[in-house]
DNA sequence: CGTCGTGGCTAACGGCGTTAGCCAGCCTGG
DNA sequence: CCAGGCTGGCTAACGCCGTTAGCCACGACG
């Protein structure tokens, strides 16, 4: 399989996320991205089409990068679904502005690698011994308790550890 | 408790909400609202400081309707989960955009109305007997399954039914 | 040595939220 | 009865945003 970028694109790629992961979504402007780089807005549609082409590459990398971390738990203590889960929560809360942008807006199926939905689905359905319907049951319950957590929606005193602990008691087969 | 606002700010309000529900998020613009109203934009800010004063109200409505809702679930059927979680779904889907406006932010808690942020809670914390992390891991679940559907991040082909009862069935106490 | 692709640039467009400042009409108090 | 001020419109404008058009310098290559 080919790159699916040119060298200067993955440097423009890079930048978009430090600048998301620094300062958030609000942000990520073609004009700051620019400037980070030391070039001109205009200069950036030499190298992407648009701005979402390259929110695209970004929730590429957040989907391979979760993948990865799920992997690794999985490699760890295979089986194991409290080990997924904790990656998970990990993964999604050291990078919450790249989760979100990722996360908040139809997958662009289409332009992403092929492949890549299925990798960072595929530890969870193996921990759920291919049970399709109860792994979407703890994707949904995993990914609610990390987006309303980040989007500060519990109330500042809720001990997530615990609901997180309670969920996944009753949630494991 | 004195009347939030003034009939035309409420005027306002519904104008908006329209807008939001027939066409989403991002043609809900000042501009746009205005022009819906008769009026130009810039006196719309005689009535609401900023445009997020209004999707603030956006919010309280969705809180509110979605709270009553579950209420009107809970007299219907007594301590049933389902009920309430197909309440809560069908609210949710029946008003996507409304939906991940009041969601897809931190809880203005400040400017909300007193005590509408537990009103909201409070029936699913019934049906789970007081039991507050089970009460929130349920929330999250129902959140991030719907949450999932709306911005179409499960498989076209997923049987999203049988993904909540599978989840219902083992968060049931 | 010319030709062409690459990757910069400036200028500009239309749309966004928002501000400043103006004004018509109405309500109210003297 | 009229003066004053409040209410709720208006226009013009600012500084952002994503994006386009069109220009140009430079290096690779036939």
């Amino acid at each position: 399989m080919a790159e699916r970028l040119t060298p200067r694109a993955r440097e423009i790629v890079a930048a978009a996320r430090a600048l998301l992961e620094e300062s958030g979504a609000a942000a990520l402007t073609m004009r700051t991205l620019a400037d980070r780089l030391g070039i001109k807005a205009p200069s950036l549609y030499k190298h992407f089409p648009d701005k979402h082409a390259v929110e695209v590459e970004l929730t590429a990398q957040m989907l391979a990068e979760s993948a990865e971390a799920l992997e690794a738990a999985e490699a760890h203590t295979p089986g194991s679904l409290e080990t997924l889960a904790e990656a998970y929560r990990t993964y999604a809360l050291a990078h919450p502005h790249l989760y979100c942008l990722a996360t908040e807006q139809p997958l662009p199926r289409a332009e992403l690698p092929a492949g890549l939905e299925d990798r960072a689905a595929l530890p969870l359905l193996r921990a759920c011994a291919g049970d399709l319907d109860l792994a979407r049951a703890i994707w949904a319950f995993a990914h609610g308790m990390v987006i309303l957590e980040i989007h500060g929606r519990f109330p500042a005193d809720a001990d997530l550890d615990a609901a997180w602990k309670r969920g996944l008691k009753v949630l494991h087969v």
